[in-house]
RNA sequence: GGGCGCAUAGCUCAGUGGGAGAGCGCUCGCUUCACACGCGAGAGGUCCCUGGUUCGAGCCCAGGUGCGCCCA
């Protein structure tokens, strides 16, 4: 009591560090394994990357997570959050690269055995960092066992899943075109190109035909026709039907090139005549397998021209091969157009280089036998994908799968459980690395790539718990209930974890997947530090700078001032209702507000009852006592927002959670019940006594059910509440069906509406604020509720009924009028503007009213019930013209 | 090229067939014995446009415009 009795705000810097270190230190975060996963609740945390920092992402999906996991908790059921990193191959790659390059260094003059030395000092330099941010952010995970995708027992889980794939021939090694990414020199997955909107010239270019004649063909990428292994048309093109089994002189090189017919050939692009390299785009790759053309690979992996381009071109860069092959055309009369045009160009998400698509020697992993269950899974049900609109994505996407390569050219990462034997040239798959050939006995050597990060982070909910050990952990937690992410990675990450989990489990690894909503910048744009629209949710906890966009107004922009923990999560969580939101720190803000006003709530309630000489606080037992029609009202609603929250909870709609928390605590607990209740206390006696127990049994109640999104000062104030032990391991609040009082809510509304109507009529009679006005209530329904009436409205009741003096002036209420019986100190004569506007408000309703009854067919067609509800209305109305 | 979503107050957003809402901002008032991160009262809207369904449309349907995202 002390402690709160002097201290008007909460303040979150002050109390958070604390109780993160109680909760830690309880162990309540850490269920001991046991039992089925059937009575357990789980959520495998999406890793984050190792060396990574918290963002705004992190941040929302904490918190939802935190939500589920904390409610659930509360509820009783044995409940983890698996908590871990993941290694994050090109990403902290990258970054060690770029501190090499800093130093002068690269990873190819070190080697790669002191370069993955390095990654690992970076990574226990750097790492870690974010799993102390989830700390701040108040996340309940078991922290007492964290996981790492290139820890030991998991690497083991990545290779029994390797060789366990390419025993049932999903794995295989292929010549295949990719995306290669000359920044990383690596290929890269599909999922990992991004598309882009680029102007680019459209050169026509004339290729003469064997035997007289020419075709015309459109390209943007004149280079490539170095490679080029035939022309195409579309077979149903009238024109070109003759040229079809002629032969096609590539120019400059002199290659003989078949004319062939392919339906892929759009008829009304350029002249519909179209080269084909096979090498090098991914849509001449599939017609020169079609047609069995030749390969012919003019641009290398270092993004230069090979010696396969002719002697000129060899060792150019692209650019400058293209430059020298316009020049050369062009010189022969070749080019006979060119202009601007628009399309969309692979660049890697990774490195942001242009990708070139060539043909390279990689593992892939046929998806289209893995994709069938996980599609099926879905379809019946069982995985549930919220919001439903995603659902279709999922299907979609699954339905038109393709193979996915799953090597890299990196060094950061698990490397291939595959040798290679240079004797006899085998080529063994292997759980554990053979010390020698097993076929001839020579020395073997590891392939050197590494796999693709979202292979290992597929088997994350079952490999972090000791898969394919049957582990008390796995029987316990697993299958997981719920994958809470963005849509970013549904594919990268979340289809690869259900067809995992499928294959090498039999069951998919969640029941529900939660798709949450994308924070974007105040302007629009996503989050994003390079783009400089990033913040670090940490400097909305602690007080941290203010980039330029989420300025306000000031310059330079200045800082944000410290909202703390709770504020930060019930803004984030109130904001992610649609699919894409701008971030407002205005909810911020308010959820910094709501904090603050449960803190003083409490602390008036708990400041009070300890001034109460016949109340002791200690043996004081908080329970409700429906006594007054206002008890019943807020024990009524008590109940109601209680099933409200849960629901909201279960079905994934934190914004209505949290917005519906704080309408409660401002618009029914502080604004209304604590006002209309002050009076009992500060009474005393016994009156004080009872209600001391509701108020309490209130507060507790409100307190526990926010906890789940505002932890931190609900923690508190728990402690100060008499709770016992933490609030993170109380009980769940039940809804009371008993304590439901319609009544009393017909009351108390009606009394709500009626001293808003009052006060507002004071103001336009320049009443002063505390003055107390005489009236008398001539009106119904306020048989319980009239002396609140008069407190909250600084009424003077009259006694007596009928008698005493006339009135003044009458303020229309539901059920009747307020008489007004003296002007003194008022001025009435200032009202008559606010009547004039009330009462062309009421006409223009009326009118409405009146029309619509009028309306036959409205009276024949609509329902009963609602024809009744407007005579009702035209009534109520007529009435509140006459009492004007 | 295909698909999905969005358009409501100055700003950020609720509102899935029956009297247009919240928070912030704005105006006015308030040392009302928890809270100025507060309290009270106000001003502010062609619910993107056009057409349709319906007794009745912000809400359902069609078309259009603008913006965003995903896939190819």
């Amino acid at each position: 009591m002390d402690a709160l009795a002097g201290r008007a705000r909460f303040d979150p810097a002050e109390v958070e560090a604390g109780i993160i270190a109680r909760w830690i230190q309880s162990g309540l975060f850490h269920p001991e394994p046991g039992g089925d996963s059937a009575d357990a609740y789980a959520i495998a945390i999406p890793p984050p990357n190792v060396t990574g920092s918290l963002h705004m992402g992190h941040a929302l999906n904490g918190s939802v997570q935190d939500v589920l996991v904390r409610y659930h908790r509360m509820r009783g059921i044995r409940t983890k959050w698996i908590l871990g990193t993941d290694h994050a191959g090109i990403a902290t790659q990258m970054q060690v690269e770029k501190a090499l390059r800093a130093e002068g260094s690269s990873r190819r003059e070190i080697g790669r055995e002191a370069f993955v030395e390095r990654v690992w000092e970076w990574r226990e330099h750097y790492g870690g960092t974010i799993v102390e941010q989830l700390k701040r952010l108040g996340a309940s995970c078991d922290y007492s066992e964290e996981r790492f995708t290139l820890d030991e027992p998991y690497a083991r889980a990545v290779a029994e899943v390797f060789v366990a794939l390419h025993e049932k021939g999903l794995i295989y090694r292929d010549r295949y075109i990719v995306n290669w990414d000359p920044g990383t020199r690596s290929a890269i997955s599909d999922l990992e190109v991004e598309e882009r909107e680029e102007t680019d010239t459209l050169y026509s270019i004339r290729y003469d035909l064997d035997g007289g004649g020419s075709v015309t063909i459109a390209t943007v990428r004149p280079e490539t026709m170095l490679g080029d292994t035939a022309v195409a048309v579309n077979p149903e093109d009238a024109r070109y039907g003759d040229l079809v089994g002629r032969t096609a002189i590539l120019p400059l090189i002199g290659r003989r090139l078949p004319v062939i017919a392919d339906d892929y050939v759009k008829s009304d692009f350029g002249t519909g005549q179209l080269k084909i390299t096979p090498a090098h785009d991914p849509n001449d790759f599939e017609i020169g397998r079609r047609h069995g053309l030749p390969q012919v690979s003019v641009i290398g992996e270092d993004g230069r021209m090979t010696a396969e381009a002719g002697a000129p071109y060899a060792g150019l860069t692209v650019m400058e091969a293209r430059a020298a092959v316009i020049a050369a055309l062009e010189a022969e009369g070749r080019v006979v157009g060119s202009e601007p045009y628009l399309h969309s160009v692979p660049y890697s998400h990774r490195s942001g280089e242009r990708i070139e698509p060539l043909i390279s020697l990689q593992w892939f992993m046929r998806m289209d036998e893995l994709a069938r269950p996980a599609i099926e899974a879905v379809q019946s049900g069982a995985v549930r994908i919220v919001p439903e609109s995603q659902r279709k994505v999922y299907l979609e996407w699954m339905a038109e799968i393709r193979p996915w390569c799953i090597s890299r050219q990196l060094w950061w990462g698990h490397r291939l459980p595959v040798y290679y034997c240079d004797s006899c040239g085998g080529e063994h798959v292997a759980r554990l690395a053979p010390q020698s050939c097993p076929e001839c006995g020579g020395a073997l050597r590891q392939e050197e790539d590494v796999l693709d990060t979202w292979f290992s982070s597929a088997l994350w909910p079952f490999a972090t718990l000791g898969w394919p050990e049957d582990t008390p952990q796995l029987r316990a937690f697993y299958p997981t209930n719920v994958l809470s992410t963005a849509r970013d990675i549904l594919f990268l990450w979340v289809a690869r974890m259900i067809m995992m989990g499928i294959e090498l489990t039999g069951r998919p690894p969640f029941r529900d997947v939660y798709i949450h909503a994308i924070i974007q910048a105040p302007d629009g744009r996503r989050m994003s530090k390079s783009l400089g629209t990033g913040i670090d949710p940490l400097g909305l906890i602690d007080g941290g700078p203010r980039p330029p966009v989420f300025g306000d107004g000031s310059h330079p922009p200045g800082s944000f001032p410290a909202y703390g923990a709770d504020a930060l999560r019930w803004g984030l969580l109130s904001m992610a209702s649609s699919q894409d939101v701008r971030f407002s720190e205005e909810r911020i803000a308010q959820g910094q507000a709501l904090s603050n006003k449960l803190y003083n709530a409490v602390r008036f309630a708990l400041t009070r009852i300890d001034e109460q000489p016949e109340v002791d606080l200690q043996s004081l037992c908080p329970q409700p006592l429906p006594l007054t029609v206002e008890d019943r009202w807020m024990l009524s609603r008590l109940q109601r927002i209680t099933v409200q929250t849960t629901a909201m909870i279960e079905g994934y709609d934190f914004s209505h959670a949290a917005l519906g928390l704080y309408d409660f605590v401002y618009g029914e607990l502080c604004d209304w019940y604590i006002e209309m209740s002050k009076h009992r206390l500060a009474a005393g006696g016994e009156g004080a006594r009872e209600l001391a127990a509701t108020l309490l049994h209130v507060l507790r109640h409100t307190v526990a059910l926010a906890h789940p999104i505002i932890p931190f000062v609900t923690e508190e104030l728990w402690g100060h509440l008499g709770g016992e032990g933490l609030l993170a391991g109380a009980e769940w609040p039940r809804p009371a069906d008993e304590l439901i009082d319609e009544e009393a809510e017909r009351q108390v509304s009606r009394v709500i509406e009626a001293v808003t109507l009052v006060r507002g009529w004071r103001d336009s009679v320049a009443a002063r604020p505390g003055q107390l006005v005489p009236a008398r209530i001539a009106a119904e329904g306020y048989e319980e509720t009239g002396a609140a009436l008069a407190r909250l409205a600084r009424l003077e009741l009259a006694s007596g009924n009928g008698a005493g003096p006339v009135p003044v002036a009458a303020v229309s209420v539901p059920g009747g009028t307020i008489e007004v019986l003296s002007e003194d100190g008022l001025d009435l004569h200032a009202a008559q503007r606010r009547r004039e506007a009330e009462s062309a408000r009421l006409a223009t309703e009326i009118e409405r009213v009146q029309a619509k009854l009028a309306n036959e067919r409205f009276v024949q067609r609509a329902p009963d019930a609602v024809v009744q509800a407007e005579r009702e209305k035209l009534a109520r109305l007529q009435g509140e013209m006459e009492a004007l």
